[in-house]
DNA sequence: GAGGAGACTTGGAAAAATCTTC
DNA sequence: GAAGATTTTTCCAAGTCTCCTC
């Protein structure tokens, strides 16, 4: 596990220091240089933070420094050996003149993003020059893996930092206004402290909604998605607790009463058929049914290529397997002879995947009436766990099932994953329930580990896994009023950052200068959590994937740039979930300079922050409003730019959005929420079929306008004078040489042919079903021949017409007319646009995940206003579970409302 | 103040439900 | 109404942050 390298720079930064990372920056404006760095005198240096324990042993330093920085090292003990997978590299240079990365990185094409430097005006650090960011050498360290660096996303990441200028300068200006506005309030209106303002409620609209677009929900109906909502479904809506009028400003108990019915504990394991079997060395083995068990899980998931294509899972599992197998007398085979399982290479679940892949088949090939019994049956064994009380209110459970047994899918790699995630009994689970009411029963010959009445917490059932020793807990539904309320809560909090965040700018640019290295590191992570919304990053343990943060970034994270390229730095680490967060971002010289500075003395495994971490930064950020912590940050940003897009939106007044049609509304959403996830770095994997759809996509779009050429042909035979009208000419000529081609309309000749035969073989086909099931004689294989002469005149005829499209394209309807021709043109050219809109959307999706900023991060409100504003159902952008959770929203936000 | 536990939010993948097309 | 595509929901891992103990 990675050491801290904490407390290994000096405590504070000397003047000699500062000069020496000077003459070692990329050539930077010589001005701005001078003003942007604070040259310090030695003699005035105290060290007002001293370096913290550390919190891991380190490695030895590489090389001994002989400048004049303070002396306060710890011993440095190794770190981890890899990072993202590749063997480190060496030791970064060392502190001599020549330590200025002058090697060639790379040379191929790679991705850059710039994100625009601070620069507001009355910034404490001077501007940096600006470099054209184009046509320079790329600096990204690895070559050989951009396969996961999202192309549209690196645009749009482009694109947002050109507007993230912009956006910051909105919210200086705004928060001096709510300053400003603030101040003429007479004191006793003005809200005293921070508990005031977090418990704002959002504010009721007066009685009945405005517009159909705000949404009810039917107690317990299940998401029949969007269009078969209607407005009755809000008839109940007057029996719902709205907590948002409620004045509620106890933080501490949750409830006052709670019942509730327990947990769902999974099915008892049933045993495979005698056939199935683990086959070990060529032979089939039996099992104890808890091995067996242990064997299923790893069987099942043989297609999970994540997974078990991972080495570390495969051992994990083995290791486990080997454990149970020994706990449970083994494995023997045939003759009942023991077999010694010692080589995962010999095992093979075949037999077992095949028989969970049947069953899996099975089920989805039920008919609908069974589909329709299993789920009622399902449906009515959850029913008592669906909902609780909670102070009298019938309220929604989320996750009511105990996490069945199974294999821990840890991800990236994590040193545990593939272990055998034990089944999870009555006696490890604790109750949490309201004194008095009646305790759920535990299944039979069972007992709860505990029962408690805690009403601080808002769970319902606890318990420990096996794997991390990690609680789990049932909680209530995001639609429930206690998720709400929080959730309005880290919204508030986050639009209270708006009125400080122009001070909290103004205060990290300055402490980018600060001598004491504590506060210019802490400025330096504040500058990263701002404007690249990274996570905090908290320390992780010896026994997680090795994944980071801000605060736990280490040297080997970050490489700057070359001389010819200042004030570029290039992040390469896996963030959450062990996404890889890879970009090369423009900062200002002063971050740049502190990043040397912070480099001097470590190895590529120490902590760039080594004297900063995540309770300090929030302590830190706590001076400036109560409650404030990293976190907020990416709320707040992605909140704020998803605004401003918005805003943007609105200015445009040469296409109002509002008279677009829905496809572009909904396009204009999107793209402002892509912003938003671009910034939060939300990635997917791109799907399988992607490929292949837009390739469907694009071909639909040629067929829509294969049609329209021939209608226009078909003009031409209605009104011939028509062949004088040069734009009519110029756009069919147009559509024949440049949109379809020759080629195109060859091929599509042929796949019209092949189409038309296909469906005249399925109909016969059909046909003979039926007569067959009826009891009489099928079609002869004449007739199917007789039928196909139809394809084969077609043929004939698409041959014709592509030889002299001009001669041989008829008039299709005897009744049509240039109108009707014209109508048709224009109904074609409708869904061509929503075509290609759903194309430039998918693409720009294809790496981009929208769903978590908009769950997450988004404050709902602002999407709510956009549907109002712009006339848009608010179910084009909410789901219906979103429409629920996020009702408190939809119910007290009007078009003006603003973030 | 370090370290761990506990409580809660955030996150992508997989599964399920629904829609669209033929 | 079947098949395939797309959207929505569920699942549970993995973060953040607070609180408690020593």
């Amino acid at each position: 596990m990675p050491s801290t390298g904490r407390g290994k720079g000096p405590a504070m930064i000397s003047k000699a220091l500062e000069q020496k990372v000077d003459r070692e920056v990329p050539d930077g404006d010589e001005d701005q240089a001078a003003d942007g760095i604070a040259v310090l005198d030695d003699v005035d240096m105290v060290d007002a933070v001293a370096p913290r324990g550390q919190r891991r042993a380190r490695k030895p330093a590489v090389k001994e420094d002989t400048t004049d920085e303070s002396d306060d090292d710890v011993p440095l003990t190794k770190r981890r050996k890899t990072v993202n997978g590749t063997p480190k590299k060496a030791v970064k240079e060392s502190d001599s003149e020549d330590d200025i990365p002058l090697t060639k990185r790379r040379t191929s094409a790679v991705k850059k993003e710039v994100v625009t430097q601070h620069s507001d005006s009355d910034s404490d650090v001077p501007l940096t020059k600006k470099r054209a960011a184009t046509n320079k050498r790329p600096l990204v360290k690895d070559e050989s893996d951009d396969s996961d660096v999202p192309i549209a996303a690196s645009a749009a990441r482009k694109s947002l930092a050109k507007e993230k200028k912009d956006i910051e300068k909105a919210a200086d200006v705004t928060a001096k206004k709510i300053r400003a506005a603030e101040k003429k309030k007479p004191a006793a209106k003005r809200v005293k402290k921070e508990e005031s303002e977090d418990e704002v409620k959002p504010k009721a609209k007066p009685k009945a909604k405005a517009n159909g677009t705000a949404n009810g929900t039917k107690k317990g109906a299940k998401g029949k998605a969007v269009k078969d909502e209607s407005p009755q479904e809000e008839e109940e809506e007057d029996e719902e607790y709205k907590w948002w009028l409620e004045q509620n400003n106890d933080n501490s108990v949750k409830w006052t009463t709670l019942s509730h019915n327990g947990v769902l504990f999974p099915p008892e394991y049933e045993p495979l058929p005698k056939h199935v079997k683990l086959y070990y060395d060529g032979k089939p083995v039996t099992l104890h049914p808890k091995a067996e068990e242990v064997a299923g899980f790893f069987g099942s998931m043989l297609n999970s290529e994540v997974n078990v294509g991972n080495p570390i899972f495969c051992a994990n599992f083995f290791d486990d397997f080997q454990t149970v197998l020994k706990e449970t007398g083994g494995a023997k085979d045939a003759d009942g002879k023991k077999v010694n399982i010692k080589d995962f290479k010999k095992l093979d679940f075949t037999k077992i995947f095949e028989y969970y892949e049947a069953d899996r088949e099975a089920k989805r090939s039920r008919s609908a009436a069974e589909k329709k019994a299993a789920k009622a049956e399902k449906d009515a064994a959850e029913e008592k766990y669906l909902t609780c009380k909670l102070d009298g209110r019938t309220e929604k459970v989320g996750n009511f099932r105990v996490e069945p047994p199974g294999l821990f899918r840890g991800r990236g790699q994590h040193p545990k994953t593939g272990r055998v995630k034990q089944r999870v009994m009555p006696e490890q689970v604790t109750i949490n329930i309201g004194k008095g009411e009646k305790v759920p029963s535990p299944p039979p010959g069972h007992n709860w580990a505990k029962v408690i009445h805690d009403n601080t917490v808002t769970w319902l059932a606890t318990w420990k896994e096996n794997i991390n020793g990690n609680t789990k807990y049932v909680m209530l539904a995001a639609t429930s009023s206690l998720k709400g309320m929080s959730d309005f809560k880290k919204f508030e909090k986050a639009r209270e950052l708006k009125k400080h965040i122009d001070r909290i700018r103004k205060d990290y640019q300055k402490d980018l200068v600060s001598k004491v290295m504590v506060d210019r590191q802490r400025a330096t992570a504040m500058y990263f959590i701002d404007k690249l919304a990274l996570r905090a990053g908290n320390e992780k343990g010896e026994d997680e994937a090795d994944t980071v943060g801000c605060c736990s970034l280490r040297l080997e994270h970050i490489t700057l740039s070359t001389t010819e390229e200042p004030f570029h730095v290039t992040f390469d680490f896996l963030g959450k979930d062990s996404i890889r967060y890879h970009d090369t971002v423009e900062v200002t010289e002063q971050v740049y300079k502190n990043l040397k500075i912070f480099e001097k003395r470590k190895s590529p495994e120490d902590q760039l922050f080594d004297r900063l971490n995540t309770p300090t930064l929030n302590a830190h950020l706590r001076s400036y409003m109560p409650g404030l912590t990293a976190k907020v940050f990416r709320t707040y940003n992605a909140s704020w730019t998803m605004a401003q897009e918005i805003k943007l939106l609105e200015a445009d007044k040469k296409n109002p959005l509002k008279k677009a049609n829905v496809h572009e509304k909904i396009l204009a959403y999107n793209e402002a929420n892509r912003k938003v996830a671009i910034l939060c770095n939300h990635q997917r994997t791109v799907g399988k079929a992607h490929d292949t759809q837009m390739e469907k996509l694009e071909y639909k779009v040629k067929e829509k306008k294969y049609k329209q050429y021939r209608i226009k042909h078909m003009m031409l035979k209605i009104n011939p004078k028509l062949e004088k009208d040069k734009s009519f000419m110029a756009d069919l000529n147009n559509l024949y040489k440049n949109v379809l081609t020759e080629k195109w309309i060859e091929q599509h000749h042929k796949d019209l042919v092949e189409g038309e035969k296909v469906k005249i073989q399925k109909k016969f086909e059909k046909e003979n079903e039926k007569l067959e099931a009826d009891g009489e004689k099928p079609l002869k294989d004449s007739e199917l021949e007789d039928r196909l002469t139809a394809a084969d005149d077609l043929e004939k005829q698409l041959a014709k017409e592509f030889k002299d499209p001009k001669k041989n394209i008829a008039v299709e309807n005897a009744n049509s007319t240039i109108e009707k021709c014209e109508n048709n043109i224009a109904k074609l050219d409708e869904s061509i646009q929503a075509i290609e809109t759903q194309m430039i959307d998918k693409e720009a999706n294809k790496t981009i995940a929208l769903g978590t900023s908009k769950l997450n991060y988004i404050d709902p409100r602002i999407t709510v206003m956009f549907c109002k504003k712009f006339e848009l159902p608010i179910e084009k952008v909410f789901s219906k579970t979103l429409r629920d959770k996020f009702k408190w929203a939809i119910d007290s936000t009007d078009e003006n409302w603003d973030f």
